[in-house]
DNA sequence: GCCCAATGGATCGTTACCAGACCATTAGAC
DNA sequence: GTCTAATGGTCTGGTAACGATCCATTGGGC
């Protein structure tokens, strides 16, 4: 190896992708925090009708200030995505999710990182969680999150954004924030591409199974059968993913 | 990446980790580059001797501006890590590797998070790069990385730089971006902790020799062994890292 | 010997973002 | 009915970081 730099090389430098921008970070910090929302609804961390925290709150966990924060909700107020009510007992509220950025162009490498790093992720979450024992509580939110999956055959968007949760949920279980991190970064991102081809019902349903054998390996304690479901789960919709978009 | 969220919801927002400070981002962009340089430094990018790119290319390439950056390597350059020349054919140097942080205090859960999530990625990552075909560039570069790591029982600080290339060389074969960035964080975090540790001979050496193992498992194109002795060599380091600082 | 290109060094005006204080509105509690 | 606590909405001053421009130094090429 060495510092030949640039080309091949996303070595160790260079920080976070920073897109480009006046400020610092990922273009400027009000893009950002647009982003920030935008992923957390996506992924399902507030459902339609859920009540995000209350600004002041919100800002601290994004890390952003209030102002900043609020400029990012005005811009998905005027979107349609959230709704504001003052008073006590007001909040903010999401009314409905956010549409898919169907016109951003695909970057041939993005694909395949994503859905490559993705498979890493989830396969060794299955993997270490089964190897841990759950509480009840623990067992408990898993098979709701599974079962949840199981609820909505109806429209694409809401299948994703409890999918997500099902996959989060266990990556959350390992208690490795790191580990959740990345996965959460990741499965938007991941989501960002099925949100460019159909939505197969087959798949789905095919999907729902999966994820009841993997729930089934990981309360059965049984890790490599956890972590080859898991892939084999990823490697599907890597196929898909592939299919449809690669070499265009 | 790292560090969780708060308390409550370990979920699915919470930006990048942003400890406290003024601006967005790592606390302000000044500190995230100074800490951006060292880890270049100690990750083995920059050897001792070598010139960083210049000035200009070098805030591009942090995402940062020049007279940011310039701040931070005057920080470096009193702290004696680099030196700076005018002219054509100057630039700026690095002298020596920055000492370890020895007084910052060990989170119990940055342990466990940072060593489980190395064991995830270098495991994932010995794998994929055994199921490759490399080329014969590929296979120089690993198998100079190896041995470069032998030449050197001198010194802890030389010892971690050539060990973590050798890491990082693994990572960068895979060619997934997202795995090579997170592989870089996260060793750059075990080192930091393994500053906090003796050194000990024994151990390097053992170390070296499961280098061997993994690489002539790669080159073997044996995916399963290669997992599982970077496996056990991760365990290793776990071990050795638990024991020293855990429980106290 | 002169010039030139590449580099580090310095300065200046602008802006994005922040912190904090304050105002406005609301629903429930009393 | 009034009070109160929790919330969204507004405003102000401070500053970190930026982009741009110019200066200073140096070694090699002509």
């Amino acid at each position: 190896m060495d510092r030949a730099e640039e080309p091949g090389g996303p070595g160790t430098a260079g920080s976070q992708p920073r897109p480009g921008g006046k400020h610092a970070r990922g273009g400027n910090v009000f893009e950002h925090t647009i982003a920030e929302l935008l992923r957390a609804i996506r992924l399902g961390k507030y459902l339609v009708g859920d009540k995000l925290p209350a600004e002041r709150e919100l800002a601290a966990q994004i890390r952003v200030s209030r102002a900043t924060l609020r400029q990012a909700l005005i811009e998905l107020q005027t979107a349609g995505i959230v709704t504001s009510r003052r008073g006590r007992y007001g909040g903010t509220f999401v009314t409905r999710l956010p549409s898919a950025d169907t016109d951003e162009r695909i970057d041939p490498g993005e694909l395949d990182d994503a859905v490559r790093f993705r498979l890493v992720l989830e396969t060794a979450a299955a993997r270490i969680v089964a190897e841990q024992d759950l509480s009840p509580n623990e067992v408990a939110a898993l098979t709701a999150a599974e079962t949840d999956c199981r609820t909505v055959f109806a429209s694409a968007e809401q299948f994703r954004v409890l999918d997500a949760r099902f996959h989060l949920m266990i990556a959350e279980l390992t208690h490795m924030p790191s580990l959740i991190y990345a996965s959460a970064s990741t499965r938007d991102r991941v989501n960002a591409l099925l949100d460019r081809i159909p939505f197969i019902h087959t798949n789905v349903e095919h999907s729902c199974d999966q994820h009841r054998e993997i729930v089934d390996a990981i309360l059965a304690s049984d890790p490599d059968r956890a972590a080859d479901l898991a892939a084999q789960h990823a490697e599907g919709t890597e196929k898909l993913l592939r299919g449809f978009l690669e070499q265009r």
